[in-house]
DNA sequence: AAATAAATTGCAACATTGTTGCTATTATAA
DNA sequence: TTATAATAGCAACAATGTTGCAATTTATTT
């Protein structure tokens, strides 16, 4: 995997302190985090509205995508996909809600099957949120 | 269909304006709604906190069921499956939500195929949003 | 019809998530 | 080292949602 100063660097972005903190968890947790959670990890190293433009910023230069959770709260994890881009994010995997841990993550092993709408309804994109229990809070 | 005042008497409810509007709304409409589109409707017939504690009991009555839009707010729609009660909503269906109108169908006709979860990942409830263009706004 | 009890409503206050404008700071290039 | 563009911080705000409590209203009972 590449390293996240790196990255930071072929995507034009500046490397400091939070932006490296905050991609390298990104890529270390596997999981879709949100900025509350972020905001609560890293305490005082950035203000929250620093928390919302860098995810902002990842997100439009394609290296995260943002999802909504069961409760509503946007979350972001790392684009494991190949083919994402600013403007063409493909997520067509189940993201999974602990109800247990609370924790998200994409499972990217399962794809979302080919839904048929009626006619003239037309798909652009779309979000399967599962909730249940997840492998590590399954007694 | 039966008839609202109806309804809210056999659940016990009583029959005040604004819960006999909230009601027949939701059955004319089909639509999953919110409640800012519920306080745009009825203006000042019901304080917005009203029409939130309105959504609370239709739900624990099953009658309505929540859900969650692309845009991480909660909407109400009428439970169409015959078998929801106050602690089993059955909603394995599409949520449809159009962005150029910005409407939300519940699709029953359209069900979420089953989904094969990895080991140890156990399935409690789902919600499947889709965007793109609904019917009415077809070109 | 009047009294009562319980459900419903309104209001104020608050919490959380998210956004915007502007200024100050800082990383990087020149 | 200096210049400049990106980044961060702060304040203010918006939207959605929740809670506590007092006032009102519906429906039941007398
Ligand atoms: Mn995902
Ligand atoms: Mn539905
Ligand atoms: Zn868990
Ligand atoms: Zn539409």
């Amino acid at each position: 995997m590449k390293k996240a100063p790196q990255i930071l660097d072929e995507l034009g972005f500046r490397k400091t302190e939070i932006r490296i903190k905050v991609l390298e968890h990104l890529q270390k947790v596997e999981k879709a985090v949100s900025q509350p959670e972020l905001e609560k990890k890293f305490n005082n190293l950035a203000d929250r509205v620093t928390l919302y433009r860098i995810l902002s910023a990842f997100e439009e230069k394609g290296i995260i995508h943002k999802i909504m959770d069961v409760h509503g709260v946007a979350r972001y994890a790392m684009c494991n996909e190949k083919h994402c881009t600013e403007h063409e994010h493909h997520d067509e995997h189940v993201h999974f809600n602990c109800t247990e841990c609370g924790d998200v993550v994409c499972l990217d092993t399962v794809k979302v099957p080919i839904i048929k709408l009626p006619k003239d309804f037309s798909l652009s994109r779309l979000n399967l949120n599962i909730e249940g229990t997840c492998d590590n809070c399954q007694k």
